[in-house]
DNA sequence: CATAACCTTTACGTAAAAGTCAAATAGGCC
DNA sequence: GGCCTATTTGACTTTTACGTAAAGGTTATG
């Protein structure tokens, strides 16, 4: 585990640009310390650009995103506070089993359209 | 199970405006017929249309939804092309797994995420 | 010292996916 | 026929998520 990572070692771990990772961090996504003006990303930081990258294939915005990134943060100090995050929370559960159940009928349409393709296939006698 | 939809029935049924769904037929996913210039959709129109909301949802771009749409029609009569759509398909779920890797995964956090809640709260003293 | 290989900010550009608005037309009903 | 509502096309605008170029600072190496 590295004390701390450059912009472009990441960009090369998960295939963005710099461009990518400074607007992210415009957009308030991630806050990677300095020495001087050139960028330290720690392990931390490392880590909340895995989660925008998942966020991101899961079709989500940078600004919900950033809604999910927050509730990771350390829980504050309210009650009331605590609840509407828990709410949240389950908002965004809903949000993904929705997203599973998607995921699962379009992986049985895949199934049913290579099932024809292979049917297919046979009544021409191509070898598969 | 109605013969045909016209274009408003069918922005109230997915929630998306009438701009959306002639975008779409511009932009090739769906055709549906015409009496005289009025668009009428037709149940096939309509489970498109619910494909290309699943796929939206999903994260994937009106490109990637075409190229699904595509794999999804009448297998066509060439051998070397059935190879072609069927590695096609693979790829796709090879995708839509990774999704799902991302989708569990964020699942966890939010469990994680909520434990960490809710033992804030036993801490204060909120009643759940 | 100069060259390379990084890093920085600032600013403008762009593609995708619609939103919005206008003006024309069509269909249904009294 | 007249009116109302739905629908059409077309054009312009907006938002998101970056790309790209300009202009320059920093560090290591020969």
């Amino acid at each position: 585990m590295r004390e701390f990572y450059t912009i472009t070692e990441l960009t090369k771990e998960f295939g963005v640009s710099t461009r990518t990772l400074r607007f992210y961090e415009d957009e308030g996504l991630i806050q990677p310390f300095r020495r001087g003006r050139t960028r330290l990303y720690r392990p931390a930081d490392r880590h909340l650009i895995k989660q925008i990258m998942r966020g991101k294939r899961l079709g989500f915005s940078i600004a919900e995103i950033r809604d999910i990134i927050q509730m990771y943060r350390e829980p504050p100090g309210e009650g009331g506070q605590l609840k509407t995050i828990i709410a949240k929370i389950e908002e965004r559960r809903e949000e993904l089993r929705q997203k599973r159940r998607d995921l699962e009928e379009t992986l049985a349409e895949l199934d049913r359209a290579e099932e024809a393709c292979l049917e297919r296939m046979a009544e021409l006698g191509v070898s598969t």
